[in-house]
DNA sequence: TGTTGAAATGTTATAATATATCATTTTCTG
DNA sequence: CAGAAAATGATATATTATAACATTTCAACA
């Protein structure tokens, strides 16, 4: 079996790093800036692999001694969803981060309602049997959303 | 190319004939109260194909002289959830009527974001491909929501 | 048929999520 | 450095959803 959720006690500030040199490059791509706002909503975001609520990403700015409004976080949240970096959870009405933020996929979200973490997986069968589906009905598609809620691993083993 | 959004000017009052009688069967079938309210709310879901907020339809019952408040509707809607009969849109924090609410399906949302409707459809392949990708990484499926966002074939050609 | 207990709804209050708008600051460009 | 554009600050409010307790309805049954 293959993985998908991070083992436990894996090194994390490895997939944090990971994650930040990524979006380092996407920003510098795409010529858009890595404020010091959005690179540390996005390391919040980084620092599990479960999806984060905006107010409770205001809550760790907060914290940290920041005098941070909603819109702030919202339009560094959006920012991220622009470029891919992170993505809104829709069930959970929360954001996490994206680790193949360039590849163009259809993602595929696992959402443990247990230890609340997400994964996400690319699916090409999926992905074909959608578009296949949206062709035969003539509909065009310009965004499609995949949340698988369940148990990871993990969870059910343990 | 198969159908999937009724043709306009279709006869609409038998979508909600169809789907208030399957609605009473559904009930019946679980013992389950389908009271005035309930009836209420199904038929506004219904008026259209398009999904419906809680507060819009909570707007149409105080325009025809109710006084209802939110608790009402939400109670009304997680009743019909619960039986299958209406489908929240996590993307668009709305409902909408289910046509085939016997079946136990793995839905597949259409939304149009031009003309606001929702089609639903049935995708064996989609549902095969989500399982056998759960099944490769040991996650065990609680709950699936796919939610296909783009122009119906009427839109998309008009 | 009246009693009663569970289910449904009413009522009030508030929590949680998200955005509109305008002011100020920062950054880039020429 | 001046001016424009982008980002953030600040204030207010809109939208979506639920908690908690009171009252009403209704079906089961003594
Ligand atoms: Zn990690
Ligand atoms: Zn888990
Ligand atoms: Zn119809
Ligand atoms: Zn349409």
């Amino acid at each position: 079996m293959s993985d998908l959720f991070p083992k436990k006690g894996h090194n994390h500030d490895r997939c944090v790093n990971t994650a930040l040199a990524q979006a380092e490059k996407v920003c510098a791509d795409a010529n858009a800036r890595f404020t010091d706002m959005r690179r540390k909503v996005f390391t919040l975001i980084w620092q599990s692999h479960k999806a984060v609520t905006a107010y409770e990403l205001l809550d760790a700015l907060t914290a940290e001694g920041m005098r941070v409004q909603p819109p702030t976080v919202y339009r560094a949240l959006e920012f991220l969803s622009d470029l891919g970096l992170v993505h809104r959870i829709e069930s959970l009405n929360a954001y996490f981060g994206c680790d193949q933020p360039d590849c163009d996929h259809l993602g595929q979200y696992f959402i443990c309602t247990q230890c609340g973490r997400v994964a996400e997986a690319v699916n090409e069968d999926m992905s074909k049997a959608v578009h296949k589906a949206a062709g035969k009905v003539g509909f065009t598609i310009q965004a499609t959303s995949v949340e698988i809620k369940g148990q990871c691993h993990d969870c059910a083993t343990h």
